[in-house]
DNA sequence: GGTGGGATTAGCT
DNA sequence: GCTAATCCCACCA
């Protein structure tokens, strides 16, 4: 590694072709890197939830397919991007097989490259705040709709190889209305960058 | 330091 | 019409 010059490392494919909660664990340590028009952002993901094709009623995809989240049943290793709230977009990793609608909500990441890019496209600088929460993390990144769909081993937007953490905690997903009950958020313990300890 | 509410849009019922 | 996997600020203690 040499900061600004560090070369990045695709997954292999079949990294994506598993559970969703499987692949959410070993998504820590990862590495989310968008290069944009004006520079490469990347960060470390610290944070990410599960939502399972079967007996899931938390996930978006429980209620069938619809326009929102059709990307969502694509082959595994493609981004599932949708706004929320009107103004929010959640960036999502689409894993398993074509057609079956499962994928991983990236919740957040400590930042690595891009630091003052990211702080320009969230109109803030506490790093520890800057993408820990699925929101924020879209907007430092500058995720938006026009990526939903796109493969993450082909870029603008791809996730390579990084350094697993130490402790690896897990706990209910955050803000669900159903399916909270099941233990399908992970996150590196004692990360300042997490959205919720 | 903790909390309550407003912002704002697509898609479902 | 209402909900949705959110964020931020104002306001109170």
């Amino acid at each position: 590694m040499q900061g600004e010059g560090a070369e990045f490392k695709l997954l292999p494919e079949d990294f994506y072709l598993r559970d969703a909660a499987r692949v959410a664990p070993e998504l820590l340590g990862k590495v989310l890197v968008h290069e944009t028009g004006a520079g490469r952002i990347a960060g470390t993901i610290v944070e990410a939830e599960a939502y399972l094709s079967r007996d899931d009623p938390g996930c978006h995809a429980a209620r069938g397919k619809t326009k929102r989240n059709a990307s969502m049943f694509f082959r595994g290793g493609r981004a599932y991007v949708y706004l929320i709230y009107g103004m929010y977009h959640c960036f999502n990793v689409v894993t398993g097989r074509e057609g079956e609608g499962e994928a991983v909500l990236i919740r957040a990441a400590a930042p690595l490259e891009g630091v003052s890019l990211m702080a320009a496209n969230r109109g803030r600088r506490d790093p520890r705040t800057l993408c820990s929460g699925p929101g924020r993390l879209c907007r430092a990144f500058g995720i938006d709709l026009a990526l939903n769909g796109c493969s993450l081993r082909e870029g603008p937007l791809f996730i390579a190889g990084g350094e697993k953490p130490s402790r690896i905690a897990v706990s209910p997903r955050i803000g669900l209305n159903r399916g909270r009950e099941k233990l399908l958020r992970f996150y590196a313990a004692g990360s300042p960058y997490i959205s919720r300890p």
